[in-house]
DNA sequence: TTGTAAGCGTTATCAC
DNA sequence: GTGATAACGCTTACAA
């Protein structure tokens, strides 16, 4: 069984006040070495450890952070960006000796709910926000409360009330859809995932605009959304290599959506890259492993992880310091889901 | 700003004693309704969310739960199945209302240390447990402690005092190793990942019982773990399959390394399943979506997720119940990484 | 059925 | 430097 060993215990076997002892803990100054260090052996002897709900409900600060993820039932969430993320705030978060807390609801009720739970229950000092949409009730609630967040993703509104962290998506679709073009493609298609989410947004903007600089028209018939992996997003993958001038190439918002595309475009007996070549995005792990290995746009998750912690960590610290936005470069792999055009 | 509203508030507003409020908040049977849709009434106006630190602390439990991962500098963290079992372990535990804590160190002392600290700071009422190896030192430390917790996979030993979720490794392994058998394959390679881990050993221990009742000699150089997914893997993969009598059949542990496996075979200029046939474990995502698509034992996660929080909550909620070993059954899933031999 | 008051294990504000 | 003592916000006997 777990004895709790308390403050009083060791300020009776040591002879001196709890409040010594807390001063001890606390590492305060103020404290003679000699009795530090006598405190501190019997600590280590009598097998001291905090109590966190008694130190939280005194000092009103959790030391730890929650982590709000998309909701579970979007396939979203199978995202292997989710557990590379989650890696790399967790690095951050133990080097300032912080914990985490999470929260993956079903829907974005049962999400929004637990934010609330964990906000005024004072169970956080702070949220990592780990995705952006369009009218986002926990980004409006957090905001509203002024209560220490940083947003992964780009935000939709109040961006100057909002510390995020982001890849210039814009940018990068633009940059993935040159490579297309420099390769000499022409008709180039773009799949994007949900509509509502701000990556999505972007990346299709930047494509947009390479297509624009390179005087090509847009055909909206060349755009297609897939929400599934599978289901839907064959068919819709198949209508479109299906049309009278197919796209020769085409950019994929995601390295996991471009397994399913690439999986549908052999099924129709097509190859990648011959027939058809494909610029992806987050450099995943199996991206290199795929056959064919992808040509995708690294976005940095270690960067976006741990800028996102630093971020928050400094706003906990001073909450009246201004929000930022931070931008995390990303980089085109090459490999070789490209070729030129037949 | 967060304005907290204190059980004292409300009392005050609702003319009665604090004590009253938070027998509404539990939902005692010993107030009268009229008082509880009064208190309540206030609670709504005032916009009361109970503070959980103080709760914690005076009753002595936290409502939530420690998810352990393993290291995150280990490959393994990465694999898709934690992200999978998180997604049904929260799904289990939002329905319960308890919240989730995770720690994933970089090593193991580090995780080692923040299990410590969440179990001695009563941070959590209870701990899962997301993989089984040799020799865990957080393992030995929680039966010590006599503290709630449920190991998903095997238990190394001690297995009369730990409640553990696990499928039949060595009867999935043997099955997937007959399915080859049956196709007439006799040279059967075994792929596993780190040594010390006990689905690594199970599923060793499957394989080569499949064998032996088939009269079929275990070669030992037909056997070897890639700890790492691409760079040791892939020189593993060439030796084994340069050999004097190649393996026509593979039977790989886990579908992330079945994607490194397939990719090596490739990149020699053999075909799967042409020249050999993969039988691979855990049903990721992506394995239907792979080049080929894998054939793979689905270890229904959802199942594994979901009987863990339930057996969980279950030795919380009494201390005293009798440990238990739950076997989650596992399928066979057939696509298209398997063929006859030539 | 409801109120009173002690206690949960800390931190923090005074004094000395 | 160190010691009392009052918070922190809640639960839970024990009274009434």
């Amino acid at each position: 069984m777990i004895v709790a060993v308390t403050i009083k215990d060791i300020a009776k076997a040591a002879n001196v006040a709890p409040s010594t002892v807390s001063r001890v803990i606390a590492d305060s100054p103020k404290i003679s070495p000699e009795t530090k260090r006598k405190v501190k052996e019997i600590m280590k002897e009598l097998g001291y450890h905090p109590n966190f709900n008694a130190r939280s409900l005194a000092s009103q600060s959790t030391q730890t952070i929650g982590l709000v993820f998309p909701n579970s039932g979007n396939i979203a969430f199978q995202n292997p960006f989710f557990s590379e993320v989650l890696r790399w705030i967790s690095e951050g978060v133990n080097e300032k000796h912080y914990a985490i807390q999470l929260t993956t609801g079903k829907t974005e009720e049962e999400i929004f709910d637990d934010v609330v739970k964990m906000v005024q229950g004072k169970r956080v000092d702070g949220i990592i926000l780990l995705y952006s949409k369009e009218n986002d009730s926990v980004i409006n609630y957090l905001c509203e409360k002024n209560f220490p967040f940083v947003l992964i993703g780009k935000p939709y509104h109040y961006s100057d009330l909002i510390t995020s962290v982001d890849n210039d998506n814009i940018l990068a679709a633009k940059e993935g859809t040159n490579y297309l073009l420099n390769l000499g493609h022409k008709r180039i298609g773009f799949i994007g995932g949900n509509k509502n989410l701000m990556v999505t947004k972007d990346r299709l903007l930047g494509y947009k605009w390479a297509l624009m600089e390179a005087d090509i028209d847009i055909r909206e018939d060349y755009i297609i959304h897939e929400e599934f992996l599978l289901q839907g997003g064959q068919e819709a993958v198949k209508e479109l290599l299906s049309l009278d001038e197919p796209p020769t190439a085409l950019l994929v918002v995601d390295d996991l959506m471009t397994l399913g595309v690439v999986r549908t475009i052999h099924d129709m007996n097509l190859k990648v890259p011959d027939d058809i070549s494909i610029v992806s995005f987050n450099n995943a792990l199996f991206s290199e492993l795929s056959n064919p290995p992808l040509t995708t746009i690294d976005i940095n998750i270690l960067g976006l992880g741990l800028e996102a912690v630093k971020g928050l960590i400094a706003s906990i610290d001073n909450p009246n310091e201004s929000k930022k936005r931070i931008i995390i470069p990303h980089t085109i792999i090459e490999r070789s889901s490209c070729a030129r055009p037949k």
